[in-house]
DNA sequence: CTCTTCTCCAACGTTTGCGTTGGGAAGAAC
DNA sequence: GTTCTTCCCAACGCAAACGTTGGAGAAGAG
């Protein structure tokens, strides 16, 4: 048989990737994750250095992965609307993301994997809002970074604390309601980006 | 010397309560809880039947207080401005209570703690938007619940993803951002809530 | 005072995870 | 074919967490 590293690692990355996503860092083994990937163990720490590296491994993928593929926002309310909309279509059919996201925030402590190529992704996505601002198109009540932060919220709270979103909703089933959701989202955000005050 | 039962209880919730805000219910042990609380371990066991129980009852405490603490929304659109305002407040000198929930949805799956009784809170604030909306005082764009989930979005995100938070907006002093933070949060929760369409 | 009940701890055996080591087998260099 | 390097695994020692047990001492009942 064939040596086969590269097949290796990407078998590791994946058991790691759903391990992570499950349970967490704390929740789970580098063990299992081995076992996994019928792997053995030493080829995590040998590849990856531990668990650690593996999970910031795991982490900076999905974000590159990510970030290619959500299309970013332009130049009219109606426009960032279906932004919205459509982030919220790719975090429901992606949700390891927000999870790897929440763990990080959690264990992290401060310290963020590929910070400078994220944060360049991020500033990307606030100049093109900046420039639907400064072109009259959408409102100046918020600066450029907080309006993303605040779409982002509405998109991403559903997720990040689905207990309290069924909690208040009163939803059993996230699938079913989809749509109202996501209609719900496509205005809130239209509301936001929009020219004109409100009250 | 005399025995203190409720208060060796009470030594225990605290030290577990700073514990698990700290590293989760996973990433700290019942023996470090039962040493910070100068207590041993079997305690916990008896008292609580372990760090599953343990966890439940510090959620369910903080959840009781934060209900109890924070005042519930009213009839117009600056008001519920004002309430996101100080929901943000709070969250902001209470990080442990959004920390708790975001444990909880990570690794609680699907069985949550007191739900009942949260359920019945959470209710309780919608039927105030919903009342908001009957007289015609807050927008009918959105149903009362799902208003509501919007503004837990706006005011939740930049403390569950801090440092998403902190790449887009480049704030490296949380503290120092407070009061810009909060006046973007009062405006947007007050556009959320108007009357009148977007656009 | 005596007996029972309750609180609390020290200590134990077991299990589990960590990170490493030594060696065997497959390819590469020559 | 020989040597050298690289990939991979079985197995180990160590450390830590788990959940439990036996017993010492304080409170309360009679």
């Amino acid at each position: 048989m064939a040596w086969d590293t590269e097949g290796t690692k990407r078998k590791i990355l994946d058991a790691a990737a759903s391990e992570f996503i499950a349970h967490g860092p704390d929740g789970t083994t580098v063990e299992k994750i081995a076992r996994a990937a019928g792997v053995n163990k030493e080829r995590v720490y040998n590849y990856f250095g531990g668990k650690q590296g593996l999970f910031a491994h795991v982490l900076a993928e999905q974000v590159t992965t990510a970030s290619a593929a959500v299309p970013i926002p332009a130049g009219s309310a109606d426009e960032v609307g279906e932004y919205a909309g459509r982030l919220f279509d790719y975090l429901t059919e992606h949700p390891q993301l927000l999870r790897l996201l929440q763990w990080e925030a959690l264990t992290a402590s401060g310290q963020v994997t590929d910070e400078a190529e994220r944060t360049r992704m991020y500033a990307h996505r606030t100049a093109e809002l900046a420039h639907g601002q400064a072109s009259g198109a959408l409102t100046s009540a918020f600066e450029a970074s907080d309006l993303n932060v605040l779409l982002l919220g509405i998109v991403g709270y559903w997720t990040l604390l689905p207990q309290v979103t069924r909690m208040v909703t009163g939803t059993s089933q996230p699938e079913a309601d989809h749509a109202r959701r996501r209609a719900v989202i496509v205005e809130a955000a239209r509301r936001l980006a929009a020219r004109g005050r409100a009250s």
